[in-house]
DNA sequence: AGCACGCCGACT
DNA sequence: GTCGGCGTGCTC
């Protein structure tokens, strides 16, 4: 402590907090050093390395998860290894060379990640504009991550060195003169019955296997004769059978499916990088199309995922691709932590011959991938809504690209941007045009609201015309299907007097009558309210009861009941809460149990009753007029898939559309089955207003409690942004060109609570859009605090 | 996300 | 003068 003595009055008191470091800091030696690349696992975003100490240099590897001391404290935590090396340290901003930590342990034995799952990580994160640690964690199901189904054990093996240690053993019972054998019969049995094992085991289970009690057992370890071993062990739900279902043969292909699978294992057997558009109407047995196309992959020794929709991912689907191999792996967001678990080892260790699961399931550690399929690829449910915002399409494609096999999107109503690329010539397309057993397609009537004779919806949700066909159908002893898109009683609460709409005050948009709940419920927050009686607004308090007008599904389901005797069964996410419900409901529809099926989106695709003899669509409209770019192409996308139901089975169907729209080319193109109509109108339109599949589109959304804070960081933003893109556009040596709108409101200007603004950025050239806002949003931004802002690549929604 | 640093006002 | 308020910025 000599150094610390004081020289002068007026020096400043040593300062103990600068005792454990120097002003003056030993140069660090910058000596080479193995390496670690890491992303925490939460908190700093970037790229950090860490110095590999010896003991651990033979155990970390790229895609394990590693503990690492972080910051002044070394507090330690969570972080994704994602590259190892040799070499120096890095250099600082500072220009020092930084003085690498070491890695406290490993969190894996063994990597979670393979190699080519980190490039495909690494590829999400930028294409995406997502930290590659939120990434790493979206790629590995949290049953993974927590280890769900498995518990820390201590299990027992025979030390390596038995008979020297038996040796030693007996000379030391001899020098004591004892005359019993060192083993008691027990003991001797229970050492032989481990050593026959090929896995240790603990100490319960060895006494079991002997047929003994734990003394003996005990009494081994005693005389150091078992070695332990700290492991995690499965507990007994992870060793759960998978269910033996019977197998069936494949069903004979027409032509037109011939042609598609042959065309398809072409590309699977010469192992070739290649996008295929399954074009193929409802009913044309696409289905079977994949399973016979998989069957060859799984012949050659490989694998497949097949990616569904969430909602059609039901036991029944299942129970298809389980009749046809052995070994199929299900990943969807209903199953438990330690069911996913399983199913993930199951396909890390090679077990899986096909996978089959929604958005997330692309992320299967298969390593023998031999063909990707994606059903119904128009779905929007493949795209995330929350970070990472990813498609699984493209995902899926880049995976393909990675190990050079195809990838098979199936569709009746492709996707503009997938049918736009098959045009293009750049994906294979394939049609089938024809329903198997050429079934008819269904023929669809439009039933015009405004001509029909009876005002709006003022005598009930359902028409003359309908209301006929309905009695038909159950007359013929047929089942009928009705599809609203719209939850609730009423849709609109309404003073009769001031006119005044009953809004939320978080959301600012209507609130829904739901009868059951007795509540104004708000579709977007969750707000319940109770119904007034009179108006609330205190300048009209006026007389006359309240205005409930609009239909939902649960005044549909009255008035079917009112009208018709057939039993009615309801599906929309009210009535289909809890696990299970889903099937239940659509198992007792199955049965006919109901004569009449009425629900929201959720039953609009993908279900197959023969018996279906009509469909009826109550509001075509719905979702025609969303301020959206791709309103048109969701409403062709509903009547066709809705439309499509029905004319499963020998005895035909027919469909009924209520519109106040009969000639948008949507709804006609639709009633008459009529894609590529719909697809060369769209295609034109959205050629001419620059959108989507002829640009890239990404939105960016400022949210935040205070309306004039988030407008103006919104228009800080977009300044920023523009000024990006505008360098861009000088530095480029091709002409290049960028849109960018707003900041604007967004289309809800306020939801649950909080403002929201949007700036929209257009162009052709994706990539150097990306890489202009990447330049943009490198440099620090000063973000006001409650205001929050998301980038959305390629959104789906736009509202 | 946590933690230190640092620049301002209230108090011994 | 010193304590501590929390805004700012860094973490290998």
């Amino acid at each position: 402590m000599a150094s610390q003595q004081r020289l002068f009055d007026d020096d400043p008191a040593p300062d103990p907090k600068r005792e454990k470091s120097p002003r003056v800091e030993k140069s660090y030696d910058p000596l080479p050093c193995w390496k670690a690349s890491v992303v925490y696992q939460e908190g700093a975003e970037g790229v950090f390395d860490y110095r590999i100490p010896d003991d651990l240099l033979s155990l970390v590897r790229p895609g394990q998860r590693l503990l690492v001391p972080l910051g002044v404290s070394n507090r330690k935590v969570g972080a994704w290894c994602v590259g190892t090396s040799f070499g120096p340290p890095p250099i600082s901003a500072k220009g020092k060379p930084v003085r690498l930590k070491p890695i406290s342990n490993v969190i894996d034995k063994e990597p979670l990640l393979s190699p080519k799952m980190l490039e495909l990580a690494r590829w999400l994160s930028k294409r995406y504009f997502c930290p590659l640690g939120t990434v790493m964690e979206t790629i590995l199901p949290a049953g993974v991550r927590k280890q769900a189904g498995t518990r820390p054990t201590t299990v027992w093996r025979v030390v390596d060195n038995l008979s020297e240690k038996l040796a030693q053993l007996e000379t030391q019972r001899e020098n004591a003169k004892r005359r019993a054998p060192l083993l008691t019969p027990k003991q001797r049995l229970a050492l032989d019955v481990l050593q026959q094992s090929p896995e240790p085991m603990t100490l319960h289970e060895l006494a079991r296997s002997a047929r003994t009690s734990d003394v003996p057992v005990r009494a081994l370890k005693e005389m150091g004769l078992l070695r332990a071993e700290r492991i995690r062990r499965k507990s007994k739900i992870f060793e759960e059978l998978q269910k033996e279902v019977p197998r069936t043969a494949p069903l004979e292909l027409n032509a037109d499916q011939a042609a598609a699978v042959a065309r398809i294992t072409d590309y699977v057997r010469t192992g070739t990088f290649k996008t295929i558009l399954l074009h193929g109407v409802t009913g044309s047995g696409k289905t079977e199309v994949y399973l016979q196309s998989i069957a060859e992959a799984v012949r050659l020794g490989k694998q497949a995922i097949v990616l569904v929709p969430e909602i059609s991912l039901t036991p029944q689907t299942v129970r298809r691709f389980r009749q046809r191999f052995d070994s199929v792996a299900v990943l969807h967001s209903h199953l438990t932590d330690i069911e996913r678990h399983v199913e993930w080892r199951r396909i890390s260790e090679g077990k899986a011959q096909v996978v089959i699961g929604a958005r997330s399931a692309v992320f299967a550690p298969l390593d023998r991938l031999g063909l990707i399929v994606i059903d119904e690829e128009h779905e929007t449910s493949f795209k995330q809504g929350e970070l990472p915002r990813y498609h699984a399409r493209e995902a899926a494609r880049y995976r393909a690209w990675q190990e050079g096999i195809p990838l098979l999107l199936g569709s009746a109503t492709p996707s503009l941007e997938s049918w736009y690329h098959a045009q293009r010539g750049e994906y294979d397309l394939i049609s089938m045009p024809r329903r198997v057993n050429n079934y008819p397609l269904p023929q669809v009537s439009l039933l015009d609201l405004r001509t029909s004779g009876e005002a709006g919806f003022a005598h009930g949700a359902i028409h003359r015309k309908l209301a006929m066909a309905i009695e038909d159908a159950l007359d013929e002893n047929g089942q009928v299907i009705l599809f609203l898109n719209r939850r609730g009683y009423s849709t609109r609460i309404q003073c009769p007097r001031c006119g005044e709409v009953m809004k939320c005050p978080n959301c600012d948009v209507p609130l829904t009558h739901h009868r059951t709940e007795r509540a104004a419920i708000c579709h977007y927050c969750d707000y319940e309210a109770p119904i007034p009686r009179r108006c609330p607004n205190p300048d009209c308090r006026g007389g006359g009861d309240i205005l409930f007008s609009g239909f939902g599904t649960e005044r549909l389901e009255k008035e079917l009941a009112d009208r018709f005797s057939a039993p009615v069964l309801r599906m929309d996410m009210d009535t289909m809460r809890g696990r299970g419900a889903h099937e239940k409901a659509l198992a007792a529809f199955r049965r006919g149990e109901y004569k009449i099926l009425l629900g929201t989106q959720m039953i609009a695709k993908g279900l197959d009753f023969p018996n279906v003899l009509l469909v009826g669509v109550i509001s075509a409209d719905t979702s025609l007029y969303h301020p959206d770019f791709r309103a048109s192409e969701r409403t062709f996308h509903l009547i066709t898939q809705v439309a499509g139901r029905t004319g499963r089975g020998e005895r035909g169907g027919r469909v009924i559309v209520q519109t106040y729209a009969p000639e948008h080319p949507a709804i006609v193109a639709a009633a008459r089955h009529d894609f590529q109509a719909f697809v060369a109108g769209e295609l034109a339109s959205r050629k001419r207003v620059g959108y989507p599949p002829f640009t890239e589109l990404i939105r960016i959304i400022v949210r935040g409690e205070d309306g004039g804070k988030t407008e103006s960081f919104a228009a800080h933003l977009a300044d920023r942004l523009n000024a990006s893109l505008a360098e861009a556009k000088d530095n480029a040596g091709a002409p290049l060109r960028f849109r960018l709108m707003g900041p604007a409101p967004a289309v809800f200007p306020k939801l649950r609570g909080l403002w929201r603004w949007h700036i929209h950025i257009r162009s052709a050239f994706g990539a150097a859009m990306r890489d202009a806002i990447r330049r943009a949003l490198a440099q620090k931004i000063d973000k006001p605090d409650g205001v929050e802002w998301v980038i959305d690549v390629d959104p789906i929604d736009m509202l």
